[in-house]
DNA sequence: CTCAACATTGACCATACGGTCAGGAAAAGA
DNA sequence: TCTTTTCCTGACCGTATGGTCAATGTTGAG
């Protein structure tokens, strides 16, 4: 704590030092981005509109982000860590049932606390992923031919079904990513409120149970 | 065939009848509005753009659409059709394996052959459904009541296992849909090439036996 | 206190977009 | 043929957007 001033002060209200101001005013700013890119697509969200989620005016955000892809591209990355990091949950397991359905529960949780970041990400995959090709064609594809050899390795060892491991990850991704980006059609076909605590329990057990099941893990 | 001119002329390839020029000009802006939507999403895409794709004079398109959103209304609406046709697979079966089986393959054939309409319709509930809220609130939600009740007396009869039959459409949406709306993604990490007939029937089969053995049905 | 670096913002600009319209071409009916 | 209806399209318009900039305020090191 390089804070020669007092030792009186640990989180001062107003009068922010330097590096504060930068760091949560970028915060904010790519609260607000996540929000409006999420609702309206790169295309269809103004600097404008996320400046007034913000609460900032318009000048500001380009004071940070440069221009409206920088911004853009800043939150696909944001979330991309997010993702990653999710991934880790399968590593270290000693069999399909606790790495995968620890990894379940791990993107259900994305998916209920972060679905805005989903979307973005489905948006931008979907649009031919203008900005992530290189995310795409290096830590992804790495990530997934890792994960593929350990699927391999539970069936070698006769701990689940000889399942293609490619199409398994993608049914993995398919069905958990689901709950966030289509969360509207899924709330309006639950009589239009939000899955609840104990329904989102129902939907990852739902999930958990289906998979594990149809890899023969259980 | 009301058509007093002549019976040895059943398809003119220059004069055409004037009900032949409207059908032929609006398949063909649908298609180019289509394919545009799903690359560039509502907002990212342009009536300019439509048009050169469609290979016609802008002013020619808000001749046969008033706006962008009736074209992109109409877009919505066409895929929706589609969509809803293949669910009647799921009618009339003896069983899952029929039933949920078929469905699975009619909505992998629907994600390889209309990738963009199943992008467009992803894009349309993730931005909060404005033009198709009340599809789904009618339509959508009336479909899926019917589909618990048929899941329900399989279940009931023995026929699988006791699944959430909610979340089990839910998985099935997801799973066929990611096909095609991150076929980009698959493609990338099928080493930049789509996938081949082959690899398409392996997709099928892979998810078909997956869900079925996940619900006790195999 | 001074001053340089950083932060803020209202006003402004060029462009691109959705949409309009008048006027002409082509087909259908009489 | 003449007339009416449908179809086509270049030129145009108001607006909203991403981005710029100069002027001003704020912070903190020396």
């Amino acid at each position: 704590m390089p804070d020669p001033t007092s030792a009186a002060n640990p989180e001062p209200p107003r009068p922010q030092r330097r590096n504060e101001i930068r760091q949560q005013n970028e915060t904010l700013i790519l609260q607000a981005a996540e929000k409006v890119f999420a609702e309206a697509g790169f295309g269809g969200a103004t600097m404008q509109l996320i400046a007034d989620v913000a609460g900032l005016p318009k000048a500001n955000l380009h004071y940070y982000f440069a221009t409206k892809e920088d911004l853009y591209r800043q939150v696909v990355q944001n979330i991309f860590e997010i993702w990653l990091h999710a991934a880790e949950t399968m590593d270290n397991a000693p069999g399909p049932v606790e790495g995968i359905g620890a990894y379940i529960e791990a993107k259900m949780e994305i998916s209920r606390r972060h679905p805005d970041g989903s979307k973005v990400w489905a948006s931008e995959v979907m649009h031919g992923a203008p900005v992530i090709q290189d995310y795409l064609e290096t830590t992804l594809r790495d990530w997934t031919e890792g994960r593929i050899a350990i699927i391999h390795r539970w069936i070698a060892a006769g701990q689940m079904a000889p399942v293609d491991p490619r199409h398994l990850l993608y049914t993995l991704w398919a069905t958990t990513q689901h709950y966030a980006d289509f969360g509207h059609q899924i709330e309006t076909l639950n009589g239009g409120a939000p899955l609840d605590e104990a329904q989102w329990r129902e939907a990852t057990a739902s999930v958990k149970s289906l998979i594990l099941r149809g890899i023969g893990a259980i």
